[in-house]
DNA sequence: TTACCTGCAAAGGGTTTGCACTTTG
DNA sequence: CAAAGTGCAAACCCTTTGCAGGTAA
């Protein structure tokens, strides 16, 4: 997967994978460098930073923007899904549903276009941090 | 709508939203200040991002990150829309479909969420710019 | 062996902020 | 007149890059 562009497997590179693939959270570049560093101490910020663009290329890795924030990333998964963002508490809520899907494929057949990924962010505010009508 | 929280409607405020209300396309923060400098020299860069933030609170503009590139900004419109952005030319498709809003919306309502924004982002290669398979 | 990769530290670029002055209501 | 807003320039923060020394294949 990685080999295909005479990219080497370097521990630093399995070791950011890993790290994203363990964890069931998004996790941005300063989280993934703090877990990686726990287990190689030497690991720098910058190649945090180059491994995640890399493993995105591949595919292996999505990066998304929660809330309004910096860069976010997570293992890919077989099912696509999509975000929601608690603009008080920052809880993260997924969900998925083929309604979507099928419009986002229609909509690309019938422009044409070849699709590489796909972002759907809500914000707003989850059932314990609701105010109602004030 | 600005007046409800003791704000002030400043000929810079008027400006800024008048240059993105008259734009047709999704103009960045450097792109506002261009256009409101050349109606008032005087405007600086912070006031145009002090007026951006505030314009989106009152919900009179809408920021969404096209590509993975800087924050780009645009008038709120009356209908809901997303967007697809080419990889390779940059140009930006809008497109809209129900489908989208009933699967957003049956999701709120089940995790009792007040949404706040909604932002669906494709991005892939437009039909004059995709590469069929090499 | 040799292209590719890493760590370090410095640079970069979009965005925010402190402060003294101006303006709105 | 008081509170809010502006301009300027410096500060910020996340991210990228140049370079000299390592390392996978």
């Amino acid at each position: 997967m990685l080999h295909s562009g005479g990219k080497r497997l370097t521990k630093q590179r399995q070791l950011a994978l890993d790290v994203l693939q363990e964890s069931a959270e998004h996790l941005d570049a300063e989280a993934v460098y703090a877990r990686a560093k726990a287990r190689d101490p030497k690991i720098s910020i910058a190649t945090i930073y180059r491994t995640l663009a890399l493993l995105k290329e591949a595919g292996l890795v999505e990066e998304n923007r929660l809330g309004e924030e910096h860069a976010h990333f997570e293992a890919t998964r077989s099912t696509p899904h999509y975000h929601f963002t608690c603009l008080r508490c920052g809880r993260v809520i997924e969900f998925d549903t083929p309604q979507v899907q099928e419009a986002i494929q229609s909509f690309c057949t019938r422009e044409k276009i070849q699709l590489v990924s796909v972002q759907l962010l809500l914000s707003g505010y989850c059932a314990l941090c609701r105010r109602e009508e004030e």
